[in-house]
DNA sequence: GTCCAATACATAAGAAACTTATGTATATTT
DNA sequence: AAATATACATAAGTTTCTTATGTATTGGAC
C-alpha cells in the first residue's frame, strides 16, 4: 500500500529533520532511498518535492550544506544547524502530539486483542 | 498549542468521515465546533476549507444531504452514503496504518553503532 | 430595543506544497 | 552499447488550504 499523497502532505520536512537528527549528515538522494527503505516503499519522496524543500530549509538557516565530489559527480550533504537541532526537536514533538490527538479523534485501536 | 496547518493538511476529509460515521448526520457548523471541542482547540477547521470539502465529498457521491430550516435559518445535514461508509472505513484504516509507519519512522535510531 | 456575538451557509483570490515533466551529467551493470 | 542507477536541479500545473468577503438569522447583554 502506498499512502495517498494527500495524507503524507506536510510530513516531508518533519521526516527530513528526523533523519538528519539521527544521521548528522545526509544527501538528498540518500534521503529518498532511506525513507523508501524504512517504510517498505510506503512513503516515497519525489525529487520535485524533496529538493525545493531542502533548499527552503537551508534558506531558513535550519540546514547547512557541504558539497563533495564522488569522482566527478557532485553530492550535497545536509546537516542540522544549531537552530535546526531545536527546530527538529520541536517538529518531532509537535507531530507526536498531533498523532495522539488524531488517535483519540479517530478512535483508533492500536492493540489488536 | 495549535498545530501548524501544514501538519493538519490532508486530514480534513478523514476527520469529517469519521465524525459522520459515528454521528449519522451532522451539519457543517456543527462539525467545526465538534472538532474544536474534541481536540481542545488544537484543530480548528476554517469555513473556507470545510465547505468546499463537503461539497466535493457530496459531488463524489460519498455524502448525501438534507436541508432543514431551524426557524428561518437553513441548515444542511450531511450523511454517509453507502459508498461513503466504505470510503470512511478505508480512509480511517489508511490513516491508522500511516500513523504506525510514522511512529516507527520518527522513533527509530538509524545510526546504530 | 439595539448592538454584538454566535449561528449558518457560501464563494473567490491568493498562497503553499505537492505532482509531473523535463533537463543535465556521471557511474554501474548487463 | 544500452539501460539503469546515482545525483543534482527547476518549471508548469494542480490541489488544497488560508484569508477575505458576503449574506442572513438568532440570542444575549445592557
Amino acid at each position: 500500500m502506498i499512502y495517498s499523497s494527500e495524507l503524507i502532505k506536510g510530513t516531508l520536512k518533519t521526516i527530513i529533520l528526523k533523519l538528519l537528527k539521527d544521521n548528522k549528515r545526509m544527501y538528498g538522494y540518500e534521503i529518498t532511498q532511506r525513507v523508501k527503505e524504512l517504510t517498505n516503499d510506503r512513503i516515497q519522496f519525489t525529487e520535485g518535492a524533496l529538493y525545493p524543500s531542502l533548499h527552503a530549509l537551508e534558506a531558513d538557516g535550519i540546514l547547512t550544506t557541504e558539497t563533495e565530489y564522488i569522482g566527478k559527480r557532485v553530492r550535497k550533504y545536509y546537516s542540522l544547524s544549531p537552530k535546526g537541532k531545536n527546530v527538529s526537536k520541536e517538529k518531532i514533538s509537535e507531530f507526536a502530539d498531533f498523532m495522539s490527538t488524531m488517535k483519540f479523534l479517530l478512535d483508533i485501536k492500536t492493540d489488536i486483542a
